[in-house]
DNA sequence: GTAAAAAGTTGAACAAGTTCAATAAATGGA
DNA sequence: TCCATTTATTGAACTTGTTCAACTTTTTAC
């Protein structure tokens, strides 16, 4: 794992917890790091998560294919930001979401059993991922109503406005298939707004 | 608090986790139970959250109501379910949620200080939020993909099957502000399932 | 038991978003 | 650099779901 990779890690981490250098080393050890090219993948449906991720460098999208082949993504993840399914890491049951570099990356893995190490050896462990879950389950929910109570157009802009550097980073099909809707539907809304300016 | 309810209580802990009798009873204490009439609300949108509420008898509606006056319904949560906001009450921060008996109901309420207080003395604790907060979090994925991949029929199909019990508890109303559509077109599915039979 | 309120149904007109097909533009790999 | 692939745009027809209004049925409160 590189200098730099490990500074992102202990950072986010102090972000949710705080956590003593040695502590913060120890659990860093537990990772390992991997390079990813872009459009290999981490995680396919119907394979068992073995890694919960925290990505140093590029982008991955985390997404489900239904039954009529329709992709949707579940979320994005780029640098300092985690990435699991973590039904299927926490239970080992067998996914129903695939991972997928979007972008060259490195990622830092760690496995379940080192996860279950640190949880017993080091109890702060615990409280940071009880805290990161809670920030998603937040973020989870607002996007459920969101996604009930606003138009496609109106939920286009907020994700602009929310993660310009992301938007920038994405084609309008990964935009359209975190939102919901078709990229034709996408191309028009496109099309409306920069008519309005 | 009436023994049945600590009984349903301890006994909910122990599908997450295990705890040995005493530490059970520790947790219980810090719990007061608060008797709701129906229609009654426990928390409504601009107040801060002030504790998490363990369902013993009765039935809740966490909701959301957007500019245009419209209900939309998060979760429902009856009998040993858990129900809060839990970013207004992790974060002392204004709630942009309602939560209200839809039953007479009791519920077990636990204060963030008592909660707290229980993190720090009894340390399954935070391994029991940390596990519930993430079945939750699994669960809310889960529809995110649903109500992007499925029709409003197959959502109350499955919505049927998979809560007979609350189905029946429940007005169409309700039933279609947690679909996310117009109750008049529930009412339209509705006479086209019973049509199909 | 009855009046009032709330919940449920139905139809017609409408709006939001999809699908399909054709074409254009951008990107990527040898 | 050039060819192939992917991404984006556009229009027309279509589907899903909404809105509004009128009406019926059920529930609730006194």
């Amino acid at each position: 794992m590189t200098a730099s990779a490990k500074q992102l890690l202990k950072k986010n981490i102090s972000k949710h917890i705080l956590l003593t250098e040695e502590k913060a080393d120890e659990f860093c050890e537990l990772f390992e790091s991997r390079f990813v090219k872009k459009k290999e993948s981490l995680l396919k449906a119907g394979e068992i998560c073995r890694f919960e991720g925290f990505v140093n460098k590029g982008l991955f999208r985390v997404y489900h294919i239904d039954r009529d082949g329709v992709d949707q993504v579940l979320y994005f993840a780029a640098e300092d930001w985690w990435v699991t399914d973590i039904d299927s890491f926490t239970n080992e049951r067998p996914s129903w979401l695939y991972i997928e570099a979007l972008e060259d990356a490195e990622i830092l893995l760690i496995s379940k059993e080192n996860k279950e190490f640190a949880y017993r050896n080091i109890p702060e462990i615990e409280k940071l991922f009880r805290i990161m879950t809670q920030k998603t389950h937040v973020f989870l929910q607002r996007r459920i109503i969101d996604n009930m109570s606003k138009t496609a157009d109106e939920r286009y802009i907020e994700f602009i406005e929310r993660y310009p550097q992301l938007f920038h980073r994405l084609s309008n099909l990964q935009i359209a298939a975190y939102l919901g809707i078709s990229h034709e539907f996408l191309s028009k809304i496109r099309k409306k707004i920069s008519q309005k300016k």
